[in-house]
DNA sequence: CATGTCTCCATTTTT
DNA sequence: TGGAGACATG
């Protein structure tokens, strides 16, 4: 036991050991987190103080929760199976479907991702005949989705205008129809569970006794009803331990509310309080760098990191011309340290937006680096996988209209959408379900009939093979199999169907002895859960070949992860911080705790970035530094003076192949690059290229150039960004940064005084 | 029904 | 710029 302990400092130690209190841990960026949240599961159970049953841990990715039980089972001498770890939305399934009676269930109900809720939701506006211009479906989706995690019914949601009561109508209208295809969405998960529980008094009872301990991770990131669900489950006396961190609270957009923290503190931890400051991370210019920085953040709870290892390296900042210098900077840089040993792995290159990936890839791909982007489809959003997975579907639950409606002439079999259209509206007349209405009319409608043949004759299989059987069944039967191998590019989503089989007999594997989670004990209950599982996980983001890549992610994508080395790109003022978030009410902030986020990815060096232009919509933009580069003490920053790269049309041809091998398979394009020799002799030409066509008021003899910057008395420094008109109505548009925003400003009143770009 | 052409649009994302 | 979705054509 007192190994368990062994190596955690004061706090961490604190708060392992705990007594039966609820507490509030503020973890800072690298301190030490999950360990602390397994040493004290370990703790408690070997201590005897709890069992394995009355302990609850959440969070909220199923990374996390994989990492907690491979963690513990190091810890201790036999993985505990009766502690519940899982994800919000995992451990809601568990609840719903042990009690699916009781919340209003199918015993089969299906999840829907978010894909399919958008197409559920297309078709229920379409069976409305909804104005799909004024209500756009993503809208839609977000309105429901966004009550949904309030805690908010369709009934309860007050609408002061038509066009909310309308969107009301749809939530509402929404939700029956998910029930009549005995479908639920993520966060109907969520909020069915909570209903459950807090209607139900002898579940909520039962439960609330037996969850003595209830552990949060990443509690910053909670929304409203995701805090209302977890006090479901916690008694007076159970003790609720709530580890997260207010600066690294960057997904307020999609719902997140920090504010949880402080009603935690209100409602549970009261003076239970402990501040997890040591970095066992980044060096400490990082580290100041970062805490100076968020320090400019009003109403944080407040924290401080440090190290006990030294100092490191200076911050390196480097100012390019254009973006795609900056790339090329980027790639030397990388390039020089990897010659040095440095693991490409263990460097990655953030930035603010997916889009700017591609001036770096093309960069990276050109210098023949190998690496990594992560984002995109994962395996179970892949398309042929999304149809396998339909007719599994429709086998299991035959009113999922989704799954039908996916399937049913695909691959081809002669059902056109007249007939569609036609089944459509009998099965709304009838009040059916698309698919018994497709039975009713196979004997007048041959492609109907045959459709519904096939389907019966899968059938058997799914309800006497095992799982890995039954679906390569269903793939051959289905004539999926067969439509992918006649396609020219078929061979890559062939591969996938069958990992899709592979994935069944890991799932089969990891389960058997699991009988708590079953939907039932025959082979559709666990075909049942398979699909469940596949909608809860859908799988890592193409990940590929392991091989020693530089990682490219979002910045959002890098939290939780570290690099010894971090590029931090495109620091520009309207990129980052967002030019949107600038217009919303604490946007900056969020942003500047992103900003916060990426710095703290990094051990030893990092290396922060901008570029005075940049191709940003198909058009040139000039920016100026990011706000957030002022933010960073001077004395921790080392400048990069620009020099010796390469010349921008050296190198069309390599620019060509990476088109080339983008446009037919972008990971293609990726191994390509892991396959290319170190090639590019680099031909150094003094001066960086200035890639920034000079433009003027027409015709006239003005001093203003694009990208000059220039001061003005009350607006301060900006930089020009557009310029138009010419003698008296000449105007120019600068942007003023934060403070500022973008002007327009008339040359012959603005005082404008033209500042050097040294 | 498959394929080409046009138009519009443009953070961040897990479950 | 470049991708997605709507629409038209063979």
């Amino acid at each position: 036991m007192s190994k368990l302990l062994d190596g955690l400092n004061p706090q961490q130690l604190a708060a392992v050991t705990l007594p039966h209190h609820s507490a509030l841990i503020l973890a800072g960026a690298g301190s030490g987190k999950t360990r602390v949240l397994t040493t004290r599961i370990a703790w408690l159970l070997q201590t005897g103080q709890i069992s394995p049953s009355g302990i609850l841990a959440v969070t909220f990715t199923n990374k996390a929760a994989k990492e907690m039980v491979t963690r513990l089972t190091t810890m201790l001498p036999a993985t505990p199976h009766a502690v519940w770890i899982g994800t919000f939305h995992g451990l809601s399934n568990r609840l719903l479907r042990t009690h699916h009676h009781e919340a209003g269930l199918p015993r089969l109900f299906q999840i829907l991702d978010s894909a399919d809720q958008l197409s559920a939701i297309k078709r229920m506006l379409k069976g409305l005949q909804a104005n799909t211009e004024k209500f756009d479906p993503k809208k839609v989706q977000q309105f429901i989705n966004q009550n949904k995690d309030q805690g908010l019914r369709g009934e309860q949601v007050e609408a002061w205008d038509t066009y909310n009561r309308q969107l009301v109508e749809y939530y509402l209208a929404y939700d029956a129809q998910c029930m009549r295809e005995g479908v639920v969405d993520f966060a109907e998960l969520l909020l069915r569970s909570h209903e459950l529980l807090s209607r139900n008094q002898i579940l909520r009872e039962h439960y609330q006794q037996r969850f003595r301990h209830v552990l949060i991770d990443e509690f910053q990131d909670t929304n409203r009803l995701q805090y209302r669900w977890l006090k479901q489950f916690a008694s007076a006396d159970s003790a609720l331990m709530a580890v997260g961190d207010d600066d690294q609270s960057i997904y307020g957009f999609r719902g997140a509310h920090s504010g949880n923290m402080n009603d935690f503190q209100r409602d549970y931890a009261h003076d239970n309080i402990i501040r997890l400051e040591q970095n066992y991370r980044s060096q400490g210019n990082i580290l100041d760098a970062a805490n100076a920085l968020i320090n400019q953040n009003p109403g944080r709870l407040g924290k401080t990191l440090w190290t006990a290892a030294g100092q490191g390296d200076a911050l390196q900042l480097y100012a390019a011309d254009s973006d795609q210098e900056e790339a090329r900077f980027i790639c030397t840089q990388v390039s020089t340290l990897h010659k040095q040993g440095h693991p490409l792995s263990d460097m990655a290159l953030l930035y603010r937006s997916n889009a700017q990936s591609r001036v770096l890839e093309h960069a990276l791909f050109s210098a023949g680096m190998a690496y990594r982007v992560y984002g995109g489809l994962r395996f179970f959003e892949r398309q042929e996988i999304k149809h396998a997975l339909a007719y599994l579907r429709l086998l299991v639950n035959p009113d999922d209209d989704n799954a039908f409606t996916r399937i049913v002439n695909f691959p081809t079999r002669g059902i056109g959408t007249r007939t569609l259209e036609q089944l459509d509206a009998q099965a709304r007349q009838q009040q059916t379900s698309l698919w018994r209405a497709a039975v009713a009319a196979s004997t007048d409608n041959k492609g109907l009939g045959r459709f519904v043949a096939l389907m019966n004759a899968l059938q058997d299989p799914i309800t006497t093979l095992p799982l890995p059987e039954a679906i390569a069944q269903v793939l051959d039967g289905s004539g999926l199999s067969i439509h992918y191998q006649n396609e020219k590019d078929g061979q890559d989503r062939l591969d996938n169907l069958n990992e899709l089989i592979n994935a069944a007999s890991v799932f089969v594997r990891d389960n058997d002895s699991d009988t708590d989670t079953a939907s039932g004990a025959n082979q559709t209950g666990v075909m049942a859960d398979f699909l469940a599982h596949t909608a809860l996980e859908a799988g890592t983001h193409q990940s590929g070949n392991s091989n020693d890549a530089l990682q490219l992610m979002t910045i959002h994508a890098a939290k939780g992860l570290e690099f010894r080395t971090v590029f931090l790109t495109g620091l520009e003022q309207g990129l980052f911080p967002s030019e949107l978030s600038m217009h919303e009410a604490k946007g900056v902030e969020e942003e500047r705790r992103l900003m916060y986020v990426a710095l703290t990815r990094a051990r030893e060096h990092l290396y922060l970035s901008y570029a005075h232009t940049r191709m940003l919509h198909g058009q040139t933009r000039y920016g100026i530094p990011s706000q957030f580069l002022n933010e960073i003490p001077a004395e921790l920053v080392q400048t990069i003076q620009p020099a010796f790269f390469g010349s921008t049309n050296s190198r069309r041809t390599d620019e060509r192949a990476f088109t080339d091998a983008w446009d037919t398979n972008p990971s293609a394009a990726y191994s390509h690059a892991n396959r290319r020799p170190q090639a590019n002799s680099r031909t150094a030409s003094l001066g960086a290229a200035s890639t920034s066509a000079s433009r003027s008021p027409t015709s006239s003899n003005s001093p203003w150039r694009l990208g000059m910057s220039a001061r003005h008395p009350k607006f301060g420094l900006g930089v020009i960004v557009n310029l138009e008109g010419q003698g008296e109505d000449a105007r120019v548009q600068i942007n003023f940064g934060a403070g500022h925003g973008i002007k327009w400003l008339a040359l012959a009143y603005a005082r404008l005084e033209a500042v050097s770009h040294a």
